[in-house]
DNA sequence: TCAAATTAAATTGTGTACAATATAATTTCA
DNA sequence: TGAAATTATATTGTACACAATTTAATTTGA
């Protein structure tokens, strides 16, 4: 690399340009469901295992309740969640899913695959773009 | 990968949640030149070459006007660039860097090196990660 | 035990992203 | 040549991101 002020030369902007990218191939399949990228993250969560405190979504998915809290008031909105406080700590929400929220999940299950194809990208290249992203959000994520 | 419906088994979530941490690590460098990371990419490219139109700055960064257009003007704002209608064609707006644009340029060129220390990251990761992104990049990104 | 510290969400404010639409200038072609 | 199509940017509206602050509940410790 010989100027890393070159915008070809940094390590941060493909990565950058790459994840919009991928979230683009995923919109049409969202639009399907009426859920956004962040949207289809939360549920995904849920789906696998439910309730989730906002705390708890926020540290899966790295983001805080500025971010949370709004999202989670228009998957509330849509139908697909519930936001309760616990009875024994009136500081925690716990977010359960609804039955459109649980029943949306046979929906989403097509959406990997449907993506994989969209994007044209190998098995190969997928596996070895999840290692080495794996492998670096690992060594850096926020404690 | 087991059930490509759980978080851990995504390719697009890591890719995110990372694009999104290596952007948190640039922030306490871009803070000091007043800067968010989007704006510092356009200064990159001014520095590499200009003037460049709203539409060249938006090919390369795989932004629209939408985005850039208000970006623009709060660069202008803080007198780092000038934007100015082509006489040839008055559709076309130019941006140029003006003096105060140049003369960043040198208190950028230290961030690279600030950001490889402050992540952690060894040279052969990064070429790893790059040389992956920039194959999936140029296969997907938007014609 | 009760004031101070901590914790969990929510709120506020700024700045992207991006779809959809609007506006104005330029090109095209019947 | 002049109406229709195209192009470049701007605007509008929705939805993240995230820092900073606020609010309310719980925990801690002198």
């Amino acid at each position: 690399m010989e100027n890393p002020l070159l915008l070809k030369n940094q390590i941060c902007f493909p990565l950058y340009a790459l994840s919009r990218e991928v979230i683009q191939h995923y919109r049409p399949f969202l639009d399907e469901l009426d859920l956004t990228y962040p949207q289809y993250l939360v549920l995904m969560i849920l789906w696998e295992s439910q309730p989730q405190t906002v705390n708890q979504l926020g540290e899966k998915l790295l983001l805080d309740s500025g971010t949370l809290t709004p999202l989670l008031k228009r998957l509330e909105a849509k139908g697909l969640l519930t936001r309760k406080r616990k009875a024994e700590d009136e500081r925690v929400v716990e977010i359960s899913l609804t039955e459109a929220g649980q029943a949306m999940r046979s929906r989403a299950e097509e959406i990997p695959a449907k993506l994989m194809d969209a994007m044209g990208f190998t098995v190969e290249e997928m596996v070895e773009l999840k290692q080495i992203v794996d492998k670096l959000l690992a060594k850096s994520s926020r404690s």
